[in-house]
DNA sequence: TAGATTGTTAATCGATTAACAATC
DNA sequence: TAGATTGTTAATCGATTAACAATC
């Protein structure tokens, strides 16, 4: 079993994976081969089994791989095989809507507490998730064990949030403001900018599009 | 001036510098380094350097970069200097927070329509802009000329809203549903996985956690 | 001119693809 | 056994980093 240095774009694709594993499941589906995988998310065969490959051997040759056995391979693999305990920071329209998000319950993330300034907001409910002031933040990242933070509020508040969660037992951050943000290197921080991937798709349609019909 | 083959990963670093450009910008400086751009966004000066280089030469050797000049280019090159219609499928909890969602306008795009099948929500307004049932996507993209199509729907919905899409003059589609969805070639796609941003957060986590604790 | 910083080339690093021996 | 498909190695491809000549 080798170890160290697995691309992200693995892990990504594991996700992927394990959820298309879950969607052939549900269809009775016992066996896979690589190129049904590949088929179903979109890469190729050998990139299948590469990506597995970075963790141990989970097929039979010659036959293929058992759905529900990888399945539960990628789960543990991912981490998903526990529960994870996520706070909201921010209950603007974005924290609203990410504490209502059924895709993260789905895979196991359970929304613990909800965060905000605004005093009219502080003392309602999300999806049965209180929302609290920002001032306890330490008290309830503690009493309800949440290991992970998600940071939904505009980005010049971005920083100031994280100072404050650096101080608590939170061991890893999703930030969804546009702004580059530091942390001790003992937590994980990892960004999602919507914009981003719309821009993406401008660039696409006006730059790459101008090439083709000739500037 | 080269083209072809510009990674995807300098078209994300690109809106992210042009961003950061804005920040300062209205900080009033002026002019600023490749190392200094660096810096603010997390990159190294040379991959700074050489993501601009794809596109032209935009700085002055022993001197720098000009902040407004630098911030246009890029606004060009990412086809931000035209504003993009969109329309959001799906009003539930996500579509609704992607509909009030303030990033997006601030880079010049525009929601013109907003699509769902409750019939309790057609008629109402998010944020100034009407939920329309999915029947009239194809006269309502229309007239309102959008060229972009967010995704918010379930899963098992997504194939199926994409297929009505194609129908019309819909040229990229940024998906949200955690699906994998095909589309004719002449149209973008592009997809954003919330979910799947915090399971590379709990792998590592978990499993890269794992390996330096032993196991 | 001397100092600074770009634009670009060459070297390095990493990820993907192709091919095939192992083996069910 | 014959056919199929994995696991793995080697070859290819692409992206990042380092170094430096060009030049303001």
């Amino acid at each position: 079993m080798k170890t160290l240095k697995i691309p992200e774009a693995t892990i990504i694709r594991l996700s992927v994976y394990s959820r298309y594993l879950a969607q052939v499941d549900r269809r009775g589906v016992v066996t896979i081969s690589s190129g049904e995988i590949a088929e179903g998310t979109g890469v190729s065969p050998a990139q299948v089994r590469k990506d597995l490959a970075y963790f141990g051997e989970f097929g039979t040759r010659g036959v293929g791989y058992n759905v529900k056995d990888l399945y539960w391979h990628l789960i543990k693999i991912l981490g998903l095989n526990t529960s994870w305990s996520v706070v909201i920071i921010g209950a603007g329209n974005l924290g609203t809507a990410l504490s209502m998000y059924g895709g993260f319950r789905e895979r196991g993330f359970k929304v613990v507490g909800i965060f905000d300034t605004a005093p009219h907001k502080i003392g309602g409910h999300l999806n049965g998730v209180e929302i609290y002031p920002m001032e306890r933040m330490q008290e309830i990242i503690a009493r309800e064990k949440a290991q992970i933070a998600i940071i939904a509020v505009p980005a010049e508040e971005a920083q100031g949030v994280v100072n404050e969660l650096v101080k608590t037992e939170i061991k890893g951050i999703l930030n969804f403001a546009p702004r580059v943000l530091t942390v001790p290197p003992h937590i994980e921080l990892r960004n999602v900018d919507l914009s981003v991937n719309l821009e993406i798709l401008t660039f696409n349609l006006a730059f790459r599009r101008s090439l083709k019909t000739g500037k």
